[in-house]
DNA sequence: GACTTATTTGCGCATGTATGCAAATATTGG
DNA sequence: CCAATATTTGCATACATGCGCAAATAAGTC
């Protein structure tokens, strides 16, 4: 594995590092529909522009994608591909 | 998940979301054999002091063992319990 | 257009963290 | 005991990051 590539699963591993934002993935694993910002910040006690910025960080490590929807943006998981990166990690771990 | 496993799991992808920590698990998933702490500098182009940091937080993160052999410190992978950890994740965001 | 709601952005602040260097500690071998 | 090697720790520093608040932007509703 190149530099490129390792430093491209250590940004994804840091998004999910952080307890709020691993808390937002949890949420977002227990919703069969899509959520909105508003409703996400529920599930952590912080301001609306926190869960903004870290729903940010979540969309460019591609943990989440976001669509626009009038004034509200809706966002979910991307849960193939995020299983499949933890499980080649996993595997290469294991050996 | 409760608060505190959540947190436990936050800290292990935290611990994993290091460029030069992930550079120094990526080392010893190549080698058969433990590797002690000098030998595993050579990866990663920082001071030992610095190695040996990392070290600690990812014995701390159980993601490594260590084991004590006269003045050096022989470091191996907590594989199986690191790949368990990262596929219940897996598994967990998949749905 | 005025108002409301959802979200983002700018700013400042406090805290966390990665790093290097030098000194300290530990342990082995003469 | 002394020298050499391996590792840790204290300290300073630079930078990153999470946060709240207020203002700005975007888009629907009246």
């Amino acid at each position: 594995m190149n530099s490129t590539d390792l430093k491209e699963l250590a940004d994804l591993l840091k998004a999910l590092g952080e307890f709020n934002r691993l808390s937002l993935v949890y949420e977002l694993c227990q919703c069969a529909k899509p959520r909105n910002a508003m409703c996400l910040c529920e599930c952590c006690s912080v301001d609306a522009s926190v869960v903004s910025r870290h729903l940010k960080v979540l969309t460019q490590e591609r943990v989440v994608k976001m669509e626009k929807k009038g004034r509200e943006r809706i966002y979910s998981l991307n849960r193939t591909d995020v299983a499949e990166r933890l499980r080649a990690l996993a595997d290469r771990i294991e050996g």
